[in-house]
DNA sequence: ACACGAATGTAAACACCGTTTACTATTACT
DNA sequence: AGTAATAGTAAACGGTGTTTACATTCGTGT
């Protein structure tokens, strides 16, 4: 049968994912339960189980809703920017570290590898924003804005460094390294090395 | 008083310990029990909290000494190649991707934000090897090997390029994007991508 | 050599966790 | 209306980290 209105099943689904996503945002993966997600969305942690298998399917599924959530920021980043640009490039590396920095509990759980299991880039949701930085390097190539060379390269290269920079910063702090009360923000640091990326380090020209 | 045998107490500590790193190291930080952890050191799962204060004081100090070990293969990496040399950097970042490689269990523990606190570099045995590349870098531009710069910018650039390449290989199978089966290895894609550190991306000369 | 206090170990308990079970209430459809 | 699937509940089960009450061992001063 059909009606216009979401099925009780739905219904509750959708609540207990809510709970589950807002309780990782606040509390962090130490204090997501079964019995926290199930008293936020007024239901029994019984209840959970007919509409998840387990616990890590739960997790699963908010860690899916991220990554969507995840690839739109991305594709929001670069809309207004010229195709084939530099800038473009430059615009989801900053929407990367934006991302992490404003949904960090969230961000530890999409990569962390001891939490969730190891994921096929092809599966993610927008192949995890992958898709999308290979598009615009193959668009700034054609237009010379990069040096012609191997596209999946390029961007594992400028990916795995955003992604360095951003879980370098979770798991250490550089407050003593950087004169920076507190470390460094990754921005600042995405933005300084900025230039090592674009002209090399080598001494020789 | 002095013995010279060590101290009861320190026998069953470092069968505690002893008995946590292999446990962490086969079975990863979900076989990770203080149950588990008692029963391979021969010892009752309360006696362990004579030793440390709680579960996580334990792997505190599980990650300390893998921190150690760490340090120590940096330094064995760069020995006995020339000081000043390129090739000094260069080895660091491969032993850094051969320990991760080696020790795969061990390292998604070590800097994953979730299991251990955010750490200062500075209290990391070795400094989590920052010292170390630090070090290399100042000797490679008085050498002229590398272009006259912050030495820490470079070092934090550097660090978080090849942490970035391990994290992003243990989180995501990059196996249909490289025509790898099983996705390809951090140390290829470490050499591969070697010549954008070097040269820069862009393709104005 | 002895005694005594501290250090070390044990077994059992506690509260919490993920998950299952037995049962009830609701829902959707003939 | 009747019925079979669905959705929810309360209670239990085994496992977890941790604490407690108690026993043992050890180190040391006399």
């Amino acid at each position: 049968m059909f009606t216009g209105a979401l099925s009780q099943t739905a219904r509750t689904q959708d609540r207990i994912v809510d709970a589950a996503r807002a309780l990782l945002a606040t509390a962090g993966l130490a204090g997501f339960s079964m019995r926290a997600v199930a008293e936020r969305s007024g239901v029994t942690a019984g209840a959970i189980y007919r509409h998840f298998r387990h616990k890590e399917a739960l997790v699963e599924r908010v860690v899916e809703l991220g990554f969507e959530q995840f690839e739109r920021k991305l594709l929001e980043a670069i809309v207004s920017l010229p195709v084939g640009s530099f800038a473009r490039i430059a615009a989801l590396g900053d929407a990367y570290i934006r991302f992490a920095a404003e949904h960090e509990e969230e961000f530890k759980i999409l990569f962390n590898p001891v939490v969730t299991g190891r994921k096929r880039v092809k599966d993610l949701p927008g192949q995890g924003g992958y898709a999308i930085l290979r598009r615009c390097i193959v668009e700034a190539m054609e237009h010379g804005a990069l040096k012609e060379s191997d596209p999946d390269l390029v961007a594992f290269y400028l990916w795995s460094r955003v992604h360095g920079i951003v879980m370098l910063l979770l798991a250490c702090d550089f407050g003593d390294e950087f004169d920076v009360e507190g470390g460094p923000e990754a921005a600042e640091l995405f933005d300084a090395t900025r230039v090592y990326v674009t002209a090399g380090l080598n001494a020789r020209e």
